[in-house]
DNA sequence: ATGAAAGCGCTAACAG
DNA sequence: CTGTTAGCGCTTTCAT
């Protein structure tokens, strides 16, 4: 009755019934330890977060717990701060928690390539979210941030802007590299010669635009548009951009990426392009329990690049100063 | 060696090296299942936060990742919603997977009561933030909603503004009601007459402040001056005044909540409350972690009360528009 | 100091 | 279809 088998074995309503009054009674619970330990597996999730404290974090740690929820996972969190020791000690956590697979969700950096590959040696199925390894065949659900790059500097390049410059996520991070290899094709696309003093490092956050932005106003030719890595860093640079007295979309034009929940409300209301984090999240999540559900082979492979769209709003339009 | 068992027994550096060595080459991992088991505990706390697509949720479980990291505990989190299903679901599982103590994050309103008294009675540590239970001596961690809600009216009224509106967060959320005690007891201590019409329900979110915001805009007497009951709220608010044409802090002054990382960068930047989260968190956890350490009793309480503290910046000056 | 054995709560397999 | 049993991997206890 409390597994709730439906098949093969029939139960009196009655009978049924005597047990969930007992259950209640007694305040029975299963224990998960003793089944999981019986069963040889855990009904649980390993979910590898790069840093929870981005707002963008949470809504794809929703979406990914409301699938799993759904389909009677559990899951477990971890938080690795792309930090390396933290990166090991949660996945060695997940083999001591015997999760039956992982989720490593949009990984800023190249740190977490071994550490994907020590779960798939051991056999534990992966999905990978925004990030693909070159050389194996692990399924991966992806935006096409190349496109990405490549649509919001058109949309600057079609404002007549030619001047536009770069704002980078952290050193190293394989997602800002895409969106800046979209930046590159805009720019040559029209014939514009790019300059590496168009581009200034910046990080994910608020500071890390706000000083990227500085840098880039303090160098001799002021960019007269700017696109960012993401949004949280744009907002870091429009403030940036306001400290020195500067207008945006006056002045210097603005774009960002992501298109977070704050976008439509910041002053000016920031042109963006959208992700579908949810899409991403949820399709991501259904391959891995597919997998272990058994729908889907362990060694199933699949790329899936879902479409980015850019939001226009008045950050880059410069009719709307008439 | 593997458990690291200092006491009484004695290894000798060339065993331990060997063992060492061994657990290396065959990939060896505890069974945390077997372990706990046997054991009767399972180093795992619940974590129930109400919506981790806040920015504030991000913050609060970092900082208690942190601690139950450093103490050798893993976590479990739940995602309540606000929903009740949700809620009795994830109590449930906490049971199941045998939780040794539950940390409740800042829960909005009073759907957790039964909840939180549930898990005690079934002998479960549990720690609130951000709440209490009037008649239960549950320890908790909060912050002082009563003054700060007070410091920050007293802010607006020291600023010559008299008619001061208040936007709630969601229906039946007690921090929201204690902040706005606090804005009812300065505006009592200034002898100003309070009317509901100057009161106008929102939410936690952008949205939900520019909703409550438009709705005050309508209303025959426009408000000189606004609190809303967090930053998210306030920034919400922020962009309905301002798509009325008006000016903030020209027209209205605006005071929010919490001291997001973006009240320093919106424009203008945001006047606010800083609450300390991370110390409240921390604390909590420890407090916690201690009961189940047995460095402190299984009955322990005790609640702390943390200061808020205002900080002021460019939307409720008047004077920066010399 | 080392080894053997029992048993945590569950489920799958098998016998009646 | 019901009841019994073995054993998942670990830790603790007890005997050597």
């Amino acid at each position: 009755v409390i597994n709730n088998r439906i098949s093969h074995i029939t139960v009196s309503e009655w009978t049924r019934d005597k047990v969930l009054k007992a259950v209640e009674k007694l305040n029975y619970h299963v224990n998960d330890q003793a089944r999981a330990l019986r069963r040889g597996r855990s009904n649980t999730i390993g979910v590898v977060a790069s840093d929870i404290t981005q707002p963008f974090s949470g809504l794809m740690l929703r979406t990914v717990e409301q699938e799993v929820h759904r389909r009677g996972y559990s899951f477990l969190l971890s938080d690795i701060q792309n930090n390396r020791e933290r990166e090991k000690f949660y996945l060695d956590l997940f083999l001591q928690k015997n999760v039956d697979g992982v989720l490593f969700l949009a990984l800023s950096n190249e740190l977490e390539e071994e550490g994907i590959l020590r779960m798939k040696d051991r056999g534990i199925p992966v999905v990978l979210t925004e990030r693909e390894l070159p050389d194996n065949p692990i399924p991966c659900v992806m935006v096409d941030n190349v496109k990405g790059g490549l649509t919001a500097t058109e949309h600057l390049l079609d404002q007549d802007y030619r001047h536009i410059a770069f704002l980078t996520g952290p050193e190293g991070n394989l997602i800002s590299r895409q969106r800046m290899d979209g930046y590159r094709q805009a720019l040559a696309n029209r014939g514009i010669e790019f300059s590496d003093s168009w581009v200034a490092q910046g990080g994910l956050g608020l500071e890390g635009g706000y000083r990227a932005m500085e840098e880039l106003l303090d160098r001799s030719d002021r960019p007269k548009a700017v696109f960012a890595f993401n949004d949280m860093e744009a907002l870091g640079a429009l403030r940036a951009i306001r400290d020195r007295g500067l207008t945006v979309p006056r002045d210097i034009a603005l774009v960002g990426f992501d298109d977070l929940p704050i976008a439509a409300y910041s002053e000016p209301t920031l042109t963006t392009v959208r992700q579908p984090v949810e899409e991403m999240c949820y399709r991501a999540a259904e391959i891995l329990l597919d997998i272990l559900d058994g729908k889907l082979p362990k060694d199933f492979y699949r790329k899936s690049v879902l479409e980015p769209a850019l939001i226009v709003r008045d950050s880059s339009i410069k009719k709307d100063l008439k």
